[in-house]
RNA sequence: GGGUGGUUAGCUCAGUUGGGAGAGCGUCGCCCUUACAAGGCGAAUGUCGGGGGUUCGAGCCCCUCACCACCCA
């Protein structure tokens, strides 16, 4: 083996390898196993979301397929309708053109390109990480057979009534000018005002005053509203007032909407420009009239003055010209929730218009047939409530209850070029037809060659497709092997922020066309932030490429990363000194399995993962421990005989100890596999490889294979070197795929395991009958022992390898029999030079005091020990010996204690007070005898 | 305004039906002991956010307050 750890060199060789090999496809034996990739942005790229998510996936996909189960990692891409169209836009402006130059259809084309081009980086992302999904079977969300589905499910829909079409106000996005679903609006508070507005009556020279955060809305009033409560204005109710600037008589009429303490009580009703302000004239039979063009400039609607004006534009205008006419009473700062796209950061205009919609809410429609509420929504909800879907942790279920019962009608369409165009055509008398292609249309409605049917210009929502992803990726609407294997899927891997978008939508149907539920149970894991909690994002500079934490990334190859691109290029400078600071050295290489490592070790119940680079370097150190481990075990049984030919084989305690351990161990990480607990099986691993395998177990192999041993017990301790690190490797292997393959390939054979990688190894599974109390009992013995030696010479700067004489008293039979068998550990642990066993009753010389239960052991002080320092470090242990029983003896002298505390807990304190009574007694003895020197 | 989660060592986080708190990194000593200095051996470090309650016993259960974060209106 290679003195270092290399991971670069590893990880590429064996990915491609594997994937050469086909060994990420589903064995077609055994119990399906199957994981839906969250399908990330065609043309995006990786960021440590993905990472950590896909490493969680890959982890269960692993393990899986070690259990022996059929496995399928589904993956595939998504087309994201809006980013991906802004992307190839945006290159087009660069080059002076804009989408409309070009036309739809050559836009589209442009966009295939661009797909084609930089669709594939992700998934090489992936690779990277060592993602074991199956290649062979990637999906694109724009792929025919899923558009195919998705004409299905639409079509299937319209003709049940559960898909419509109708004028609403939605949210508007007028820089794409398409609409937005209210899940891709972020409002967030800024600083606005609020204008004070005078409105005379019709009637008389009165006037009322209105408080409005958006005064160019004025324009399109249709009524003023007061609260049917408020004294003040009691006297206006069903009066009229002429609107200024425009000079429309507009009603005063009472609803409850109105919040009298807010601004002046009066509030200006514009239905086609608030979503509260629409509620409100329905209920007045107002008709609202829309001021603004897609791009929110107002219209001929309004007067002309204002025509073609952009919307703030306006504001300016009309504010400058209420003033001139002395209806400006006044403007006060006021903070405002605004409502911006979360792609491109316009303020949303709530526009009507004519959109499609996925009915979600209605029991029943007109006709008696049961509506979206009935067919769609409620057994969303029942799925999850009568637990055909798990939710983990579980308390996300509240969420998904909240927004589901709350919800309401999806509009599926968007004004976009990129997408799935709605199966819809028209004629030119306004009548829509819908079907899975125009010649079924046409076929069906008997409209000859002479009509003239134009299909619909607008696309899907993206998340239309996606909810399909499920059984759409598997063939559906054929019935295909796959699907019937693999539907209903076991677990879909996600974030929180998806379970409106996407984990609702794909149970809605799932259960609706996949005939069941598409997942078993939904594995909420946290989001990643920076190690100071915030969220990663491009425009804060913080974000991480976990290719870089694999490879590495000078400094200055960072900030450039970092500070190109900007969408605010003013950003810059301060992001470059952040990265600075963060980074002085740039990012060193750790290599993939150590950033998988963190993952898992980070994946924890919280919904925030904190990164710190901090915890990536100790895991590649675990892993250069890992590495080096093994170096240590091949050198001492490569060609030698460790017992995988036959030879009688005889297992000493220590190695009844480490595979002890190792049960418990495989137990646990079991466990928590199976119950989401990446952070518990990665600690566990990390445990035991550290703490008991290398520190213990490897140290104790050393005295074992020195001198003339006996060969049964050299190939006892050879072969349990070999096994114990075999059966570590094949755990470790889902979380760090990489090196437990290279390390395998050269144990196995060792080891009698046979296979060609152990991605195909059968999953340690522990053996109760292998666990080893007794054996147990005795190493824990053994290490007490070595640590009190320890302890005396750390405490008093005895160099480690300073042999040291010790003395034993008090030492009983089991003392006696286990310093016999284990000393040469014992000298070789604690450099011992020499041990005497001294009568009972005999006396000691000065010496440094260390206890293993009644067994003391001394250190002669002769040239040795610093009196001072004995007498602090045993002042110390007096101490804590002092506390332990005052806190004891005050428990066990209370009686409600002794007699209510189960009588196990009652026994162990007893038993921890007699023993710390006893120790220290011990102890003062010795302090006395020190300070009489 | 409604909801959810959090507050544990200097930092980032674990803590399994309530039985005297752990890890990684960092800090302080001593060591180049032939697997590993990306290491070894040892050490220090916490009124578990505040207050109250239940209990023989609370980091864990209940109430309350404070602060932080997120989601929804």
């Amino acid at each position: 083996m290679e003195k270092t750890y290399n991971p670069a060199e590893i990880e590429t060789r064996w990915y491609e390898t594997w994937e050469r090999e086909g060994r990420f496809a589903p064995s077609g034996e055994g119990n399906p196993y199957c994981i839906m990739i969250p399908p990330p942005n065609v043309t995006g790229t990786l960021h440590m979301g993905h990472a950590f998510q896909d490493t969680l996936m890959d982890i269960l996909i692993r393990y899986h397929r070690m259990h022996g189960d059929n496995t399928l990692w589904q993956p595939g891409t998504d087309h994201a309708g809006i980013a991906t169209q802004m992307v190839v836009e945006r290159q087009l402006n660069a080059e002076g053109s804009t989408r409309h130059d070009l036309g739809r259809e050559a836009f589209v084309e442009k966009i295939w390109e661009w797909k084609a081009q930089s669709g594939g980086t992700i998934l090489e992302q992936m690779r990277r990480l060592g993602a074991s999904a199956d290649w062979s079977r990637e999906r694109f969300t724009m792929d025919e057979g899923l558009s195919e589905a998705v004409r299905e499910v639409f079509v299937r829909l319209h003709e049940e009534g559960l898909i419509y079409r109708g004028q609403r106000l939605v949210n508007w996005d007028p820089v794409l000018q398409t609409a937005v679903s209210d899940l891709e609006v972020e409002s967030t508070e800024e600083q606005g005002s609020i204008w004070r507005l005078r409105y005379p009556l019709a009637d008389s020279d009165e006037y009322l005053v209105v408080a409005t955060t958006r005064p160019e809305t004025m324009l399109g009033d249709t009524a003023v509203a007061v609260n049917p409560e408020d004294e003040r204005y009691q006297h206006l109710i069903g009066r009229r007032v002429r609107l200024p600037l425009v000079g429309r008589e507009i009603p005063i009429v009472a609803d409850e909407y109105v919040d009298a303490e807010f601004g002046t009580g009066c509030l200006k009703i514009t239905p086609a420009h608030d979503f509260n302000d629409y509620e409100v004239g329905l209920r007045h039979g107002c008709t609202p009239i829309n001021i603004f063009a897609e791009d929110a400039s107002v219209n001929d609607n309004a007067p002309e003055a204002y025509r073609g004006l952009d919307r703030y534009e306006a504001r300016k205008r009309i504010v400058a010209d209420l003033e001139a006419e002395g209806l400006l009473e006044g403007i006060d700062p006021h903070k405002m929730m605004v409502p911006r796209c979360d792609r491109t950061g316009a303020v949303v205009e709530p526009y009507l218009t004519y959109q499609w919609f996925v009915d979600l809410t209605r029991e029943t429609q007109e006709d008696g047939r049961p509506g979206g509420w009935a067919e769609i929504t409620r057994p969303a909800i029942q799925a999850v409530r009568q637990g055909q879907i798990k939710f983990v942790p579980e308390n996300w279920t509240k969420t998904y209850y909240n927004w589901l019962e709350d919800i309401q009608d999806w509009c599926i369409s968007r004004q976009l070029w990129w997408g799935h165009r709605i199966p819809a055509w028209y004629d030119g008398n306004g009548n829509v037809y819908v079907g899975r292609d125009e010649a079924e249309v046409r076929e069906r409605h008997g409209l000859g060659a002479e009509v003239v049917l134009k299909q619909d210009e607008d696309v899907l929502d993206t998340w239309f497709s996606s909810a399909l992803w499920p059984f759409s990726t598997l063939g559906w609407p054929e019935q295909t092997e796959a699907l019937k294997t693999f539907y209903p899927t076991n677990v879909l891997v996600t974030g929180f922020d998806i379970i409106f978008f996407w984990v609702a939508r794909m149970i809605m149907m799932g259960l609706k066309f996949g005939g069941d539920v598409p997942f078993r149970e939904v594995y909420i894991h946290g989001l990643v932030r920076d190690s100071e909690g915030a969220k990663m994002s491009k425009s804060k500079g913080n974000v991480l490429d976990p290719i870089d934490i694999v490879d590495g990334i000078d400094l200055e190859s960072l900030v450039t990363k970092r500070t190109t691109g900007l969408m605010q290029p003013q950003r810059a400078p301060a992001i470059e000194k952040q990265t600075r600071k963060a980074y002085p050295e740039g990012i060193a290489a750790h290599g993939t399995d150590a950033l998988r490592f963190t993952f898992a070790v980070l994946a924890t119940t919280g919904r925030d993962v904190v990164f710190d680079m901090g915890r990536v370097d100790g895991y590649r150190n675990f892993c250069n421990k890992l590495w080096n481990a093994a170096r240590y075990v091949l050198m001492n049984t490569e060609g030698e005989d460790c017992g995988q030919d036959g030879g009688e084989v005889e297992l000493g305690t220590a190695e009844r100890w480490i595979i002890s351990r190792l049960q418990k161990t495989e137990r646990t990480v079991n466990e928590a596999i199976a119950g989401y607990r990446m952070d518990q099986a990665a600690q566990a691993i990390y445990e035991f490889t550290w703490d008991e395998y290398c520190d213990w177990y490897l140290e104790l192999s050393k005295p074992a294979l020195q001198g003339d041993v006996d060969a049964a017990r050299a190939r006892g301790t050879r072969r349990t070197l070999v096994r114990v690190l075999e059966a570590l490797l094949r755990l470790a292997h889902p979380i760090m795929p990489f090196i437990t393959e290279e390390i395998w390939q050269r144990v196995a054979p060792l080891a009698g395991a046979s296979g060609e990688t152990i991605m195909d190894q059968p999953y340690p599974i522990a053996e109760a009958g292998r666990e080893d109390p007794e054996a147990e009992a005795e190493i824990d013995w053994m290490q007490r022992f070595i640590l009190g030696i320890r302890r005396i010479r750390g405490e008093m700067d005895i160099a480690p390898g300073k042999r040291l004489p010790v003395m034993l008293q008090n030492a009983s039979a089991t003392d006696l029999e286990r310093l016999e068998r284990h000393r040469g550990a014992l000298d070789f642990l604690a450099r011992l030079e020499s041990v005497e066993v001294l009568e009972a009753g005999a006396e000691a010389p000065e010496s440094a005091l260390a206890l293993v239960d009644q067994l003391e052991i001394r250190v002669p002080m002769a040239g040795l020990i610093d009196k001072d320092a004995e007498l602090t470090r045993l002042g110390k242990e007096q101490k804590r010996l002092q506390d332990e029983i005052a806190r004891t003896e005050g428990k066990l002298a209370n009686e409600s204690f002794v007699n209510r505390a189960p009588a196990d807990v009652v026994g162990r304190e007893r038993e921890k007070l007699e023993e710390a009574r006893s120790a220290l007694a011990r102890i003062e003895e010795q302090i006395q005898r020190i300070e009489a020197l």
